[in-house]
DNA sequence: GTTTTGATACGATTTTTTTCGTATTGAATT
DNA sequence: AATTCAATACGAAAAAAATCGTATCAAAAC
């Protein structure tokens, strides 16, 4: 089973993620716009993050290249599965409803979203 | 503004909400089920929560009584832009169909669902 | 009135997470 | 070749969260 990423940890997946890959410096740079920590810090950072698994790395050059070691959906799925237990007692329902009334989706997003719920029906 | 609960405190929040209010005993008792940590320790997070303002408590009978102190629905919304943003890369799309996608919701719930995206829409 | 029970207070410790300074080293620049 | 620059390693410390033991005390039971 893997380990749940921490908040910081998170931030720095959410980069990977986005990029694929990146070095050290190419993620710091990305969380200084909302982040003001030292770069030593979000390399530590990304040093343990190697260790525990969450990224792998690739040490042929000097300037090391990190990407992803566990799965975005994956991952986001088991947060989401503490998440409505935690914070929404167990009712996805409720968590759907108040992030639908807080995003304002598009047009085009709900219909994607009410195709999806035809789709969830169909299949029980 | 509201500090964020942590992980453990929102377990007890979780509780208080749903029973209005408790004692320490209480909540300490409907935590067991999942948890495993001693009575001390519930009594002194529900103290400290007590010193954040995130319960209040009644100190007439030397068994003190908490409630919340914090609104559930407000609470759930700042907790779920911020997981929106850290899990998510701030697609709340992604979110509600993921969460869609592994609660295994029940064709009256698919329907209220629908019933408010259609209210969502109206309202544009 | 003693004893037992159950509750809070308090202080301290442990664990986890975040942060950073300093040393070292390879590569690029001069 | 010497100097500067940019990167990693490492150790440690600071900060935040979670846990628990012991002391106290009030009320209930005896």
């Amino acid at each position: 089973m893997k380990a749940k990423p921490t908040e910081s940890e998170l931030e720095i997946l959410q980069v990977i993620w986005q990029k694929g890959k990146a070095t050290v410096r190419e993620v710091h740079e990305a969380l200084s716009i909302s982040k003001d920590t030292g770069y030593t810090t979000t390399l530590k950072q990304m040093q343990i993050m190697h260790t525990k698994g969450l990224l792998n790395r690739n040490e042929d050059s000097r300037t090391h290249i990190y990407s992803a070691g566990i799965d975005e959906k994956d991952t986001q799925n088991s947060l989401l599965k503490n998440f409505v237990a935690t914070a929404f007692g167990g009712s996805s329902k409720n968590l759907v409803m108040q992030a639908l009334g807080q995003g304002t989706p598009s047009k085009e997003e709900l219909d994607e979203i009410r195709a999806f719920l035809d789709q969830i029906e169909n299949e029980k």
